[in-house]
DNA sequence: CATTTCACCTGGTGGC
DNA sequence: TGCCACCAGGTGAAAT
C-alpha cells in the first residue's frame, strides 16, 4: 500500500526516467475505474505535451506539464531539462497509486501486463503505463490555463511546524489514529507509518485526538517526520508486491516495530504486539511501550 | 458540522 | 484439487 515515503520513491524514479519526454499518444481503458477525469478528455488533454517535472504531493504523482506542442520542437530532453525552471506548467496529470497501482516506464513491445489502464507513448520510444489490479487508484487530468492547480487539502508531514500540528488535533474527539490517516489534515500518512509513528511517540492509537497531550502531539510529529525521511532512505516499505519505478523493492519494511507483528515480542520490551481493528483497519500496537 | 460505516475492487489465503 | 468465504486498506459517499 504506498503511502507518503513509497509514493516519494516512485515520484523521483519516474521523474529521473521521463522529464523532458513528450507525450506523442495515451491510451485508457474503457472501465469508469480508476478515471477521475473522462479518459476521453484524458487522452485528448496529455497528447502533445512535454513533460516538466513529477513530484509528490500527499499519497499523489503530479506530472508538471507544458504546452501541447507538435513533434517538430527541436529542443532535445536536455535543453527541456534545462528550461524546465522558467517554463511553467500549463497542465497537470495527477496519479494516486490507490492500494495495488502502479506507474512502470517499459518499452512498447514489452508484454502488457493484466489490469493496465493507462499507457502513455513516449517521443523516447517508451512507454509510461499505469497498472491497478483493484482499481482503488485514480488518474486526473488538469487543464491550468482553465482551472486551478492541484494541491492536497491536507498539510504536509515532513515540513509542518509544532503549532500547526497541535491545531490539526484541537477539539477533535475521534481516535489519534482515526485522525493521522485523514488525508485532509495531514497528507500522505496511512496505515503503517500511523501504526509506525505512535508506537515510536509512545501513544496509544485509540486515545481521542483532543486528549493527547502538547508534548506527546510534539513528540508524534517529530517521530513522523523521522521514520517517515528514513523510510523514503530505504526506498520506503515492500509489503505485498510494493515495487519503486525500478522494479526494486524498498526495505523499510525490516525495521517495522509493531506493523503486521502481531504476537511478535516488542522490540523494545519483549511483550507480545496486540492487534485490533481501529476505523476499519488493522491497528497494531505495544500494550507496554504505549499508553 | 463531526464522526462512523460501508462500498468500491481483485488477488491471496485458509478451511473443508 | 476445487470451491468459497473472508481479508487486505485508501478514499469518498452515505448514514448517523
Amino acid at each position: 500500500m504506498p503511502e507518503l515515503p513509497e509514493v516519494e520513491t516512485i515520484a523521483r524514479g519516474v521523474d529521473k526516467r521521463v522529464r523532458g519526454d513528450r507525450i506523442v499518444q495515451a491510451w485508457f481503458a474503457s472501465h469508469p475505474q480508476p478515471f477521475k477525469t473522462p479518459p476521453a478528455r484524458q487522452s485528448k488533454g496529455l497528447a502533445g505535451r512535454v513533460i516538466l517535472a513529477v513530484h509528490r504531493t500527499g499519497k499523489h504523482i503530479v506530472f508538471e506539464l507544458g504546452a501541447a506542442g507538435g513533434a517538430g520542437d527541436a529542443r532535445g530532453r536536455k535543453a527541456l531539462k534545462r528550461a524546465e525552471a522558467k517554463a511553467p506548467a500549463e497542465a497537470q496529470w495527477i496519479v494516486h497509486l490507490g492500494m495495488t497501482g502502479r506507474l512502470l516506464v517499459t518499452t512498447p513491445e514489452s508484454p502488457v501486463a493484466r489490469h493496465t489502464h493507462a499507457r502513455l507513448a513516449l517521443e523516447s520510444g517508451r512507454e509510461l503505463r499505469f497498472v491497478d489490479p483493484r482499481r482503488f487508484g485514480r488518474l486526473e487530468f488538469r487543464d491550468l490555463l482553465r482551472g486551478a492547480a492541484f494541491g492536497a487539502p491536507g498539510a504536509e508531514p515532513l515540513t509542518i511546524g509544532a503549532r500547526e500540528f497541535a491545531t490539526l488535533f484541537r477539539g477533535r474527539r475521534l481516535a489519534i489514529k482515526a485522525a493521522l490517516l485523514n488525508q485532509t489534515l495531514l497528507a500522505g500518512v496511512g496505515n503503517i507509518y500511523a501504526d509506525e509513528s505512535l508506537f515510536q511517540a509512545g501513544i496509544r492509537p485509540r486515545r481521542r485526538a483532543n486528549r493527547v497531550s502538547r508534548a506527546e502531539l510534539e513528540r508524534l510529529r517529530l517521530a513522523l517526520r523521522e521514520i517517515l525521511t528514513h523510510a523514503i532512505r530505504l526506498g520506503g516499505s515492500s509489503v505485498s508486491d510494493y515495487v519503486d519505478a525500478d522494479g526494486a523493492r524498498g526495505f523499510f519494511q525490516l525495521e517495522h516495530c509493531v506493523y503486521q507483528r502481531t504476537g511478535e515480542p516488542c522490540r523494545r520490551c519483549q511483550t507480545p504486539i496486540r492487534r485490533v481493528v481501529l476505523a476499519g483497519r488493522g491497528t497494531h500496537y505495544c500494550p507496554e511501550c504505549q499508553h
